[in-house]
DNA sequence: TTGTACGCGTTATCAG
DNA sequence: CTGATAACGCGTACAA
């Protein structure tokens, strides 16, 4: 058993108060008294004990992280530096994987509540917005609506679209098509879609619109990628997101087809390992690190004033996009 | 403030004890106070408190994960799969990633016993094994030795070196080098070495190795990468990851070196997402799923049965090899 | 079949 | 400066 607040005061010969007192230094205690209290700590190698300081009332200080898979590049630099820079204020996260799976999201927001967590970090929602509103905890959503109480982080999607967009069109593309998802309102990806209808509307180009879902292998994608590559005169392709534009370039290698040439291709959301392992694909680039600390900073100030009434409920973080081979650019000047 | 039991038991018009029963099926309860306690329930939305039960002497169904860092495929696809199937056991995951962080690692490890997890996977080691068997807690570890007492999950690391090793000289290369971490006592890669090192023997070929830190950054190892290649006569390089050979692949490539003609290249890993973006390249998979199932079935056996002696304590898993195109088996046959 | 009363480990209030 | 003692929300002997 471990030693609990009750073994170290009667080590150190004082009441559980007292010892109490050291560790949350509260109130007046001789040196002395303190002195010995830790030494009673130190050889007991005593922890105090979360659950119970909770139960009191003190918070738990766990954050749960709601997100798709970190199978996913972009959800694991995602995560991962939101664990970084929650462990920084003092905070532990619950990692919850949703795949897709609507009732894995309901079990997790349900034992999260019974785990008392502090607040929740959502990026993704398979559960209707009833579900979520009436968690009654602080949350925080990454990319997807979930309610008007819940205030929305995002990169401007719809922006980046538009950008990408842009660019094949400035490298030379004329058959310019978008790649991704099936249209599901909501979906962050939807407004990649309009910026890049709209942005082929200003051009006076024809919109081509060429749908794989992202819950697909990736084996069914690159067969569906090929025939589109095999049957379409695409000369630049929008991708929703940069796995898909690596299957992309793959098919055009694969089919011979010489990119940046005869196929122009840009990519979204710039991860640090795929820029790392494939400098050569152009894409707009999500701010990551912003992004996390928007989602935390904005939590911890719900979690620290739940009732204040946020004077902003979407926040829409700038992309930038990286030139590179893939759109023509050459690698590396 | 949430319900609590109290709150259930008078809108149902019984006693906290009832409400508790029907919660955990407990005891004789009647039909209709069951359907009255229910009702209860879902109209004040109610979900009972984890810590409170834990408290009492239940388990808190939380398991530690501390893994260096789930910015690498490896680690991440390893943690996914420990998270769907901890799911699966009802259990929930505290992540921490340690970040080759002596203190990060020490703080988590303090944090998760004051939070009273069940138990603890672990996948690095910066500190002593003293602070490890001090825990007081079911461990198992990958990849590292902890302690006599702590179990250790692992590839085979060794026949994984001899395996790659043997490849590149059956597909002709005959300098052969290792290209990896510097040595370092009680890191798994040593095995990958050593397996190197044996095999190097077994076939009367000189050994090369050259070492570049698994911490730098990938600009830092491309440039170390280039220098070897420029300067060496390499013709086959055994990597002790796969991204490392991914930059070897890359440097090759920059540098107009012929793969796999003039240079063989193998890796060591296989996560699905480089097999799935690089079909290219060779390399011993480490048998994700099967390390998972058996971190997990270790960790959960030791939680129900803490004081029972482990038969084993070191678990090797069989590797296997995939051969492709960066060898020379020719890609998708 | 149901209720009472106590304990889990900690914090906070109120006396000393 | 220090020490009893009552909460926190729930589970469970024991009693009814």
């Amino acid at each position: 058993m471990r030693p609990k607040l009750t073994d170290v005061a009667k080590k150190a010969g004082v009441s559980k108060t007292t010892v109490s007192r050291v560790i949350n230094n509260y109130g007046y205690i001789s040196e002395k008294t303190r002195q010995r209290v830790y030494r009673a700590m130190k050889e007991l190698n005593y922890q105090p004990n979360s659950l119970a300081r909770s139960l009191h009332g003190k918070s738990t200080h766990l954050i749960g992280i709601i997100f798709p898979s970190i199978m996913n590049p972009f959800y694991a630099e995602l995560v991962q530096r939101v664990e970084e820079k929650l462990f920084d204020a003092g905070y532990k996260i619950i990692l919850c994987n949703s795949a897709q799976n609507k009732k894995k999201e309901r079990d997790y927001l349900k034992m999260l509540i019974a785990n008392q967590v502090d607040g929740i970090i959502a990026g993704t929602h398979n559960l209707g917005i009833e579900e979520y509103k009436n968690v009654g905890l602080p949350i925080v959503s990454f990319d997807r609506y979930l309610s008007e109480t819940i205030p929305t982080v995002s990169c401007d999607n719809y922006q980046g679209g538009i950008t990408a967009t842009k660019e094949l069109y400035e490298a030379g593309a004329r058959h310019i098509y978008f790649l991704g998802n099936p249209h599901q309102s909501g979906n962050p990806t939807d407004k990649r879609l309009k910026g890049y209808c709209d942005e082929i509307d200003r051009l006076k180009l024809t919109r081509h619109t060429h749908t794989v879902s992202f819950t697909e292998s990736a084996s069914l994608k690159s067969f569906s990628i090929k025939e589109l590559l095999s049957k379409s005169v695409a000369d630049g392709i929008v991708c929703t997101d940069d796995l898909t534009a690596l299957l992309v370039l793959q098919a055009a290698r694969e089919l011979g087809i010489n990119v940046p040439n005869d196929l122009k291709v840009t990519g979204f959301d710039g991860t640090e390992l795929v820029s790392t392992y494939h400098p050569e694909l152009s894409t707009v680039v999500q701010p990551l690190e912003d992004i996390a600390s928007v989602l935390i900073n904005l939590l911890l100030e719900r979690i620290k004033n739940p009732d204040e009434k946020l004077k902003q409920m979407e926040y829409v973080l700038p992309v930038t996009f990286k030139r590179s081979a893939s759109i023509g650019q050459i690698f590396g000047q």
